[in-house]
DNA sequence: TCTCTTTGCTACTAAATATGTAGCATACTA
DNA sequence: TAGTATGCTACATATTTAGTAGCAAAGAGA
């Protein structure tokens, strides 16, 4: 029995900064500098790991000049982001609801 | 400038077994024991912060019984991983062509 | 040509997080 | 009443990340 695919991208996006990393590179394109501070406290190290890894996956890629972009595939994996982010509103404002 | 929503439930999502978590709940209910089983290395310890974060973060709920099952958010939630992995499915296939 | 920036990226140490194993208290089962 | 399964904690080891400094290459301006 193989891996499903489905767990193999669960493993990739469930890397620190993995997802907030795709979420940024909506502006394409951005250097690698732009993520890092875009993403906030995220070193270098790993920023550079993490492109590494997205890169191999086909879901970023470098572009010619200066910066990254999403390639075909990482555009269409940020349109999973729509109906998270629409969760996440809903999840935001039934949450206040509950809260004190 | 208020934290966006998707920005709280991708750094929610981001820890490490988080997804796959929430993905194995969908076989509802686990019971602790069975979740580890099922994300196969995962430690007691993370498994049961974990659980917490899921639980305040109401998504995860502990059913009076044994084990744990998913709340309707956490089920809506769980709705996400439909695009998600269609689009896992059409990147391992990509994936192939372009390998060697 | 000589600086001054900006680029992507590496090195290295300290801090944070996860693993792996043992085991405890409770509850149910035979 | 001994056995088993439950949720969970403790703690030492291993892995991962943060944080900072800095380098080599490329371009801009004087």
């Amino acid at each position: 029995m193989r891996t499903p695919a489905i767990a193999e991208i669960i493993d990739l996006l469930s890397q620190k900064w993995m997802m907030r990393i795709i979420w940024e590179l909506r502006n394409d394109p951005m250097t690698f500098r732009e993520l890092q501070k875009a993403c906030g406290k995220l070193s270098p190290t790993v920023l550079n790991i993490r492109l590494k890894v997205l890169r191999e996956a086909e879901i970023a890629q470098k572009h010619k000049d200066h910066g990254y972009t999403l390639t075909h595939m990482g555009q269409e994996l940020l349109e999973v982001y729509k109906p998270l982010n629409e969760w996440a509103i809903d999840w935001q404002i039934k949450r206040k609801k509950t809260k004190t």
